[in-house]
DNA sequence: TCTGGGGTCCTAGGACCC
DNA sequence: TCTGGGGTCCTAGGACCC
């Protein structure tokens, strides 16, 4: 904890709705639902409108459309959020060069590594600066910004500005603050650990700090006793760090239907294994334990893993043991989910002592038959599509053969809806919407 | 029609080494 | 023959976050 509410945490609202609403005028104001649109899909992200029916993020997608039928369901265009996003980090980059990214829409920036110390009333300027910026150059998204003594606390006034806010919490103040809110709202009190503190009769933050740290540590364990009862005090000097290096890679699918097929799984376990290993390479790192992840269908889960001699980078090599690790697990009551990640990262080769057969491998990935992705994955909802008449749209819906476009960018304002044959030539997936131009060029 | 995907961190037991 | 005390690595599981 400082002296000066240095740090900041930033917090795209609704941040994938959002996206969306922006470069599809006719949702703009209405209920946005994006997340698996599948049999097993979760919310991802609800937009406001649509949280003021009850659905949240993590719910099921069954369950979100029990509570709003009329929203629009899309399935996330993640260049588009990526794109966007990079234009919000690089915002903050020109705020400080320490600034520590936590996902798409989250960053914590430390102000105190160029700025002198700086006032309440200059550091809210700054935050509102910041957020009028960020609404003009990424075409109309809002953010929460908080600003605190800490990383906690920043967080906390974040969470507090929300939505499209700021909030200060100015420093002498922390433990104030905090002590009126749900000990829940601390990060790292999930739906475990609330259950336990629940027993020790803990509501609020005030509560917590009525415990000893020895009463913690011996409901929470060491670490986390220790850290719960540090942050209750508001007591946190975790730095800004901006550079963290990736620990593990990984790809898992959790299927429509649960598969009990062994040589089907296995395919599946090679074709994750390409991906990670895709990105391993793309990373520039190499690879010591490979892992595989099952979940059952009482979505129970275990895994298995195996660590190398040496480290490698290779997909018939990763391939080969996960399919091993697989080979030991008993599959007939079938699977839900199926994983394969790398960790133990490290820059250099070396590799193992053994060689496997290459082609062995490629034979294996062209005979299998992979599952069929689920229906209309080819025109998934929501995506971007160009037609070679109409332009620029995007999915509305699809099925039974047929495809349904609304014609509609980020500048045009609501446009007309169109079906099509699912064949049609002249229709086809496109990149993302070209992303607004900032300020300086006149709509 | 319950419960995604990609991560991080922590704990605990056993192997192994000195 | 009764039975140490670390320290590190590995495996497995679980909580949590966005």
């Amino acid at each position: 904890m400082r002296a000066t509410a240095s740090i900041l945490h930033l917090d795209l609202d609704a941040f994938f709705a959002a996206v969306e609403q922006r470069d599809k005028p006719s949702l703009r104001g209405k209920p946005v639902i994006v997340g698996g649109l599948g049999l097993r899909g979760v919310v991802s992200t609800a937009s406001y409108e649509a949280r003021t029916f009850g659905v949240g993020s993590a719910m099921a997608m069954s369950e979100a459309r029990r509570r709003c039928p009329h929203a629009a369901f899309l399935s996330g265009r993640f260049d588009a959020y990526r794109k966007t996003s990079a234009i919000v980090m690089r915002l903050l980059g020109e705020l400080s060069p320490l600034v520590e990214p936590l996902s798409l829409d989250e960053a914590f920036v430390d102000l105190a590594a160029v700025e002198r110390p700086l006032d309440g009333p200059a550091l809210l300027d700054l935050a509102a600066d910041l957020r009028a910026r960020l609404t003009e150059q990424t075409g109309g998204l809002t953010a929460s910004v908080g600003l605190g003594s800490s990383k906690f606390m920043a967080k906390v006034a974040s969470e507090l500005a929300k939505p499209n806010g700021i909030r200060l919490v100015s420093p002498g103040t922390e433990v104030e603050t905090i002590a009126a809110l749900p000990a829940r709202a601390i990060p790292g009190v999930g739906p475990a650990t609330m259950e336990r503190l629940s027993r020790l009769g803990v509501v609020t933050v005030a509560d917590l700090q009525q415990l000893s740290p020895a009463e913690l540590v011996r409901e929470l364990g060491k670490s986390s006793g220790e850290h719960l009862h540090r942050l209750s005090w508001a007591d946190d000097d975790r730095p800004v760090e901006p550079e963290r290096e990736t620990k593990s890679i990984s790809v898992e699918d959790t299927f429509e239907h649960d598969i009990a097929d062994p040589a089907l799984l296995a395919g599946i376990a090679e074709r994750h294994a390409e991906q990670v290993v895709n990105r391993l390479v793309k990373a520039e790192l190499f690879a010591r334990t490979v892992t595989v992840k099952v979940r059952w269908p009482d979505f129970s889960s275990v895994s298995r893993s195996r660590t190398l001699n040496g480290a490698t980078d290779r997909v018939a090599v990763v391939a080969q043991i996960a399919k091993e690790l697989l080979d030991g697990l008993e599959v007939s009551q079938g699977v839900r989910l199926l994983g394969v990640g790398v960790s133990g990262l490290v820059q250099v080769a070396q590799e193992p002592l053994f060689e496997l057969e290459a082609t062995q491998v490629g034979r294996v990935l062209e005979e299998t038959e992979l599952p069929v992705p689920s229906r209309g994955a080819g025109w998934p909802a929501g995506a971007d599509v160009y037609h070679e008449q109409y332009g620029p749209g995007w999915i509305w819906g699809s099925g039974l053969g047929r495809v349904t476009v609304r014609f509609e960018t980020a500048a045009t304002g609501p446009g007309p809806v169109r079906t099509f044959a699912a064949d049609d030539p002249a229709l086809s997936r496109a990149l993302p919407a070209a992303e607004p131009e900032p300020a300086s060029e006149p709509a």
